[in-house]
DNA sequence: CCCTGCAACTTGAACGATCCAATGATGCAC
DNA sequence: GTGCATCATTGGATCGTTCAAGTTGCAGGG
């Protein structure tokens, strides 16, 4: 078992004191550059890496940052949450950063976990996913100080706070463009039910797009809770109707496979590219969740590493990945 | 901003020194009944909770635990180490653990990680997924003697450290019969390339099946490497056979829905149950992973917590998720 | 009565880093 | 040569916890 290296033991091989090796960590510019070459080369020599806990006492900063896992509701999204992980873990540990995982069971019991993660751990920040209409975890870390990003923006006050979201109307409105383009003229959508800011959004994208190419979307769309059972049954709805859709904007990939097994034929679109859509060939709009990961980890990290001042907001725009269903 | 609560404030309170506090919290049975009571309700009114990189720093326990978050290979499978971490996350908790997360680029790049996450965060241990033959990761912890569990079994030498593992082998047994049962004798099997301790664990099941019912696996089974052309493929050359299978068991639910496309029938079951076999109904084995996860953490914590003697193996019991496909 | 032993609790030091105030070295002007 | 400003470097204190050693009070044996 090797020995512990501490920034004593580097002092010592460099033959300067603590304070000038923690000077060459963390202001460089203050050291002299021949001083600076001999601590650097007695860190790698000994292969000192800094106690991240004894570091923490002194500033503060624990430098790790906190990511709610969740039980993977539907089975079908819980592969979002895995990329869009991995981008996180990634980005942080380019930052500097480490990411902790919690689990909780509802947003009371996320908010007694904050504090149980603020108060031993000394977390420097929180990453939220899936924010809703009047967060309270929200309000929770802003009146305690804490930073936080999200990924997805609070719907009701756009710039309350720093967050990284999708641009989900611009995704439905490009799947809407494709499918007219191939020459379909009455496109269905199938989505939520009205009231979630995602799913709205999604709706209007489709809506929008339909208008703006003289199509009329009036009883166009139907809403239901995700699954695919509940796509399968809109879908029939649709196509039972008169002038029933020869094609079908969905606004998750659960929602779209249950289309495309109540016979919705061949012109049906996704939302999330997860691997299901990946399996069976399902045409779908894809999040760059790497690159939003990324950004998130950025607003953070900046908001750590400099001036706390003012909130950020980024929209990312979402790709249509053309398979054989559209 | 409430005022910071240290170990000193909860003394203060409850008119005792810091080291008494400390002992309800360690050991409580050497402080006195009264004492402790008033001790506890201090710490209660307070809402005060130790500082874990203070205690880290004078016990070297960190209360830490790192797992691996992979790129989502293929897509498909990605959704298992989903549910694994999410259980292992809870899991730890409960047993007043955290889970970090680290990426790596290949075993080597992970060995770096090792070493930086222990010089720096003083991981307590490190959960390892998906072991393989003569894993050098395994090795590097154990010289290092760093406390590890791997969800999967070494292959070579079961007993070299501890581990938690479905049995493949009763995984495609309970299959294989499921499809005798239903009056196939003629059953293929579609893996992967010989050599993987995994893939030939499950090719095993199928094949004893097969024999302790007196049908003849000679023939019958392909391997290739992961993914949905890969299973239609295989399963395409079985079919072509003169007297071909009815039906067929798959190393994994990629494969399954490759067998499904190239026309294998309505018998096919695969592996992991994935949302995608949810989504499609397919037949598969279904892995315990919540389980799992808690097993992992149960050995790595009693190693922690205990007399770190010996290893400890522990061999889970898959069970059949039967759908439409079989 | 003193000593021993035990239980219950207190005090001082240490973990490894950073912050702060003070010291030493250096250059330059007078 | 002395005074002074500047800057690199040093030593001591500190964060919150636990460990090791020490103190106190009390019961029981000689």
């Amino acid at each position: 078992m090797a020995e512990k290296v501490t920034i004593a033991t580097v002092a010592h091989h460099a033959r300067v004191s603590r304070q000038t090796v923690s000077n060459v960590l963390n202001s460089p510019h203050i050291v002299r550059e021949e001083t600076r070459r001999r601590v650097e080369e007695a860190i790698a020599a000994l292969g000192y890496r800094a106690n991240q806990a004894a570091r923490q006492m002194r500033t503060g900063r624990s430098h790790l940052l906190a990511v709610r896992i969740e039980p993977t509701r539907d089975g079908i999204n819980g592969s979002v949450l895995d990329r869009f992980l991995h981008g996180l873990t990634f980005a942080a540990a380019a930052a500097g950063y480490r990411v902790m995982l919690y689990t909780a069971d509802g947003d009371g019991d996320e908010i007694k976990t904050f504090d149980d993660l603020l108060a031993s751990y000394d977390l420097d920040g929180f990453v939220l996913t899936g924010t809703d209409h009047g967060d309270v975890r929200t309000f929770w870390l802003a009146e305690h100080g804490v930073p936080f990003v999200t990924f997805g923006r609070p719907w009701d006050a756009p710039e309350r706070h720093s967050w990284v979201d999708v641009d989900n109307a611009a995704g439905t409105a490009q799947a809407t463009r494709r499918l007219i383009e191939t020459g379909h003229r009455r496109i269905g959508f199938i989505g939520w039910p009205a009231g979630s800011g995602v799913g709205d959004d999604r709706r209007d994208g489709w809506q929008r797009t339909m208008k703006a190419h003289d199509l009329d979307p009036a009883g166009l769309d139907r809403g239901a809770d995700d699954g695919i059972p509940q796509g399968a049954e809109c879908a029939r709805d649709l196509l039972a109707m008169p002038d029933a859709p020869t094609a079908f904007v969905c606004a998750s990939d659960s929602l779209a496979l249950g289309a495309l097994r109540a016979g919705g034929g061949s012109a049906v679109i996704g939302f999330d590219d997860t691997p299901v859509a990946q399996a069976i060939g399902l045409t779908s709009v894809s999040q760059p969740l790497p690159d939003a990961a990324a950004r998130c980890i950025d607003l953070l990290t900046d908001h750590l590493d400099g001036d706390p001042v003012g909130t950020t907001q980024v929209l990312l725009q979402p790709s249509l990945v053309v398979r054989t269903t559209a």
